[in-house]
DNA sequence: CAGAATCCTG
DNA sequence: CAGGATTCTG
């Protein structure tokens, strides 16, 4: 189709040889098959692309459901556990904070890597839950275990004494429980515990003991026994959100709908967290002991597991944070010390630290932006790279530092030598981190989960994409994206472009509106002097992205692809200059393109763009909107949802190869300026002319028109003023066209110079004065001679004019020739 | 009728 | 100068 395009547009130029008012166009058919050759070449080159492109979409697509997966094993809830058992509450607490934070990591990763199972900490959370074993009681913790676990999602920080667990209160009522919440609206029905249903991964199973629960709930209440909810209410909320973004589990609705509780208002109120509500109130219930103890034996076993679990991902967490900063400490420090030092805080195995974290902590809200800004998916996904390329190192041999770590774990086992000191410690340093992984965790879920959620879900009905998956991929282009893609860049050879960068860098985009032929605004206002590197209209294309135009394989070991692959489109950017044949209009079926904002947002999707269009990327959407590949259903998600308009893709396989050199993909003032001086020369500039004196443009059929437009409006304002000038000598007197001649002092040449060569910097060549007097010459007799009452007398006029163009220097071939030229 | 140039307007 | 409407041509 591209060829075709192409092909015709150009072939169109060659046959038409029409002219402006029956004048024939000389047009070098020559120039015109080449230009025809090169695109097609090129368009090869674009297939190719595309098929790397195509696979890399498809690893995407199985990253996603693997993540799902994951996501439910991760699900995995803690059963309730008697009032002995408060401590695996609270290794529950930090399991879940952890192992949602190493989720987190890996949502993002998912939406990033194609083998999500292979991540590192998906299979590491795997292992764990296959392999818990003994259990590790953490007696330090004692009955203060739930603490733990209600301040974890709130304010981190403030856990220890705000966050009174409300689930304690309620129930034992030992706990500092804060009465308003016990009178929680939200309080509902002491219903029976939902036990530990939602361990259990099973749906069906999980369903079946929902119902179960509401029977027996029905058969018991005790008033006695009241939820907290409002406290808690805020948690679950903010887990909730989480939950759902990152589970998305069904089952769990239907539980939620089975305790009947009121929280209306709830996205999606955590069954978990009712099920923990109801617990207490459970084991109050004498008619449910041995109920009770069927249960508790699996408390107990889960309780292992997730003691095991927490250690086994404390242990994954101080491993990747220790590779993380090996890696980056030496690359970009002053950009990650944030994230180090949060870590570092959060970290157990370095007692200052955490003390001193702790301390920071307290007064740190300040810090909440830098902390959500480290705690994007690019540092996810970083950490994840980091613990990759660990691996890889280690298999020559451990680092010092990760024997540091290694040892640092072992802390927690019931038959631990450690002293009642380290004891001590470790549980500070334990809740300290789990403060700060709920501080990370609530951040991150603020920012992630709740502005876009509802937009995206709307926008990918059928993908069924987890919908805070957009948001993240969306939000990631803004600050955090690119110091992720950036650090990315780091591991040199996974380094994919940016996708959305790779947009700007097609010369079609400005155009790309199909059968748009007349110019979009392309001109940008520049200043003159920046000649090069100016950015051109299609935004910030200008020399920075070059580096992106080389395209990192893809290395299939690390499977890491920008976020961006998944959600490529901030379609709210995609406006009106990229109405794109790339861009994802289709991603957003029936949304308005060319919203206001979108010039505005522009720039800054620009540079996304600019690397999203280099390389295969580019090409295969390309490929996409040929007939060949129609739906390209399996080709993912960027894939399906772009709707190609293809039409002058095919311009854009032109260019995209270009490299290094000037070319730019749109018009700049400069450009204008030169089109004027080019005026001087030539009236009627074929458009292979045109092509080749502005060779740094990258032509597609816009670029084209417009500058046939241009030189349109130049002969307009030409013959006006001829005209003009004609009509003022036959008024003031002048009988005959000999009498009239064009001289650099004359009123009409100044007002031509003024118009095409304002600065006076270019020395109008003789020719164009010569032919400045035929034309007028022509207008006077014309006029004279009365001709003027035809409607088309000025027909005859241009057609003389035409053949008046003279050679164009060489000089403005090049595209410095303005410097050249007016230096001169 | 499509495409191109021109005309007209802002 | 750009856009849109109109005209013209093959």
């Amino acid at each position: 189709m591209p060829d075709h395009d192409s092909d015709s547009f150009l072939n169109r130029q060659t046959k038409r040889r029409r002219v402006d008012i029956g004048v024939k166009r000389t047009v070098g058919s020559t120039a015109s098959s080449t230009a025809a050759a090169t695109t097609a070449t090129t368009d090869n080159i674009a297939r190719a692309k595309a098929a790397i492109f195509s696979a890399m979409n498809s690893l995407s697509s199985h990253s996603h459901h693997g993540s799902d997966t994951d996501s439910m094993e991760c699900s995995v809830v803690q059963p309730h556990g008697g009032p002995g058992v408060v401590s695996a509450s609270d290794s529950e607490s930090k399991s879940n904070v952890l192992r949602k934070l190493l989720k987190r990591a890996n949502s993002y990763e998912d939406t990033m890597m194609p083998f999500p199972g292979t991540t590192i900490i998906s299979q590491l959370l795997k292992n764990n839950i296959a392999k818990n074993g003994g259990g590790h009681e953490r007696g330090e913790r004692g009955d203060r275990g739930d603490r733990g676990e209600s301040g974890f999602p709130g304010s981190g920080l403030s856990n220890a004494s705000s966050d009174a667990p409300q689930e304690d209160a309620c129930s034992n009522s030992s706990q500092d429980s804060t009465p308003q919440e016990c009178l929680s609206p939200f309080g509902r029905p002491p219903g029976l515990a939902t036990f530990d249903i939602e361990r259990l991964n099973d749906e069906h199973l999980r369903a079946k003991r929902a119902r179960v629960e509401n029977i027996i709930r029905g058969m018991s209440h005790s008033p006695s026994v009241v939820v907290p909810a409002a406290s808690r209410h805020e948690r679950d909320h903010e887990m909730d959100g989480e939950r759902e973004m990152e589970l998305d589990c069904p089952p769990q609705q239907s539980q939620q709908q089975a305790p009947s509780s009121p929280r209306g208002g709830e996205v999606c109120s955590s069954s978990r967290e009712n099920k923990r509500k109801q617990r207490l109130p459970q084991q109050q219930q004498q008619s449910f002991t041995q109920l009770v103890c069927q249960r508790k034996e699996q408390k107990q076993e889960e309780r292992r597991q997730l003691k095991l679990q927490l250690e086994d991902m404390q242990k994954q967490l101080r491993q990747l944070q220790e590779k993380f900063f090996q890696i980056y400490d030496s690359t970009d420090d002053s950009e990650h010390n944030d994230l180090h030092n949060d870590i570092g805080n959060m970290s157990e195995d370095s007692p200052a630290r955490s003390d001193a974290g702790g301390d920071d902590r307290g007064g740190d809200d300040l810090r909440s932006d830098n902390e959500m800004s480290d705690l994007d998916p690019g540092h996810f996904l970083d950490r994840a790279r980091a613990l990759l390329q660990e691996q890889a190192l280690l298999a020559d041999g451990d680092k010092p530092r990760r024997e540091g770590l290694g040892r640092s774990k072992g802390h927690g086992g019931p038959g631990s030598s450690m002293h009642a000191e380290g004891k001590q410690l470790a549980e500070t340093l334990k809740q300290e981190l789990n403060s700060a992984m709920t501080q990370v965790v609530d951040t991150v879920v603020k920012v992630f989960a709740k502005p876009p959620r509802p937009t995206p879900q709307q926008a990918f009905p059928p993908l069924s994409i987890p919908p805070e998956r957009f948001p993240t991929a969306v939000n990631g282009d803004n600050p955090n994206f690119h110091t992720a893609n950036q650090r990315l860049q780091c591991f040199g050879d996974v380094i994919i472009p940016n996708p959305l960068d790779s947009f700007a860098s097609m010369p079609g985009i400005p155009g790309t509106a199909n059968d748009q032929t007349e110019a979009l605004p392309l001109v940008v206002r520049k200043t003159p002097s920046e000649h090069h590197h100016q950015s051109s209209a299609v935004g910030a294309h200008g020399g920075h992205h070059h580096p992106a135009l080389h395209p990192s394989s893809l290395s299939a070991t690390m499977g890491f692809s920008p976020p961006s692959f998944r959600q490529p489109f901030p379609l709210p950017l995609m406006g009106y200059p990229f109405q794109s044949p790339l861009a994802p209009t289709g991603g957003y079926p029936g949304k308005d393109r060319s919203s206001p904002d979108s010039m505005d947002l522009s720039r800054e999707t620009t540079s996304l763009r600019t690397k999203m269009a280099s390389g295969h990327h580019l090409v295969h959407h390309h490929r996409s909107c040929s007939p060949a590949h129609p739906g390209s259903t399996a080709e993912g998600l960027s894939l399906s949802l772009i709707k190609s308009e293809c039409s002058d893709l095919q311009d854009m396989a032109d260019i995209s190869p270009y490299s290094g050199s000037n070319i730019q993909e749109g018009l700049s003032p400069n450009h204008l300026k030169k089109a004027k001086l080019m005026f001087f020369y030539t009236r009627y500039p074929s458009s292979n002319m045109l092509k080749m004196f502005f060779s740094d443009v990258k032509f597609n059929r816009c670029i084209t028109s417009q500058l046939i437009k241009w030189f349109s409006n130049f002969r307009e304002f030409y013959y006006i003023q001829m005209e003009k000038f004609a009509r003022q000598a036959i008024n003031d007197g002048v009988t005959g066209a000999e009498e009239l001649s064009v001289s650099r002092d004359c009123e009409l040449f100044r007002a031509l110079n003024m118009h095409y060569n304002k600065a006076n910097d270019f020395e109008v060549p003789d020719r164009f004065l010569e032919v400045a007097e035929i034309t007028l010459r022509e207008f006077f007799n014309a006029i004279v001679a009365g001709k003027d009452v035809d409607p088309s007398w000025k027909k005859a006029i241009y057609k003389v004019i035409c053949k008046l163009d003279s050679e164009v220097p060489e000089i403005f071939k090049s595209p410095n020739c303005l410097q050249e030229l007016l230096h001169e």
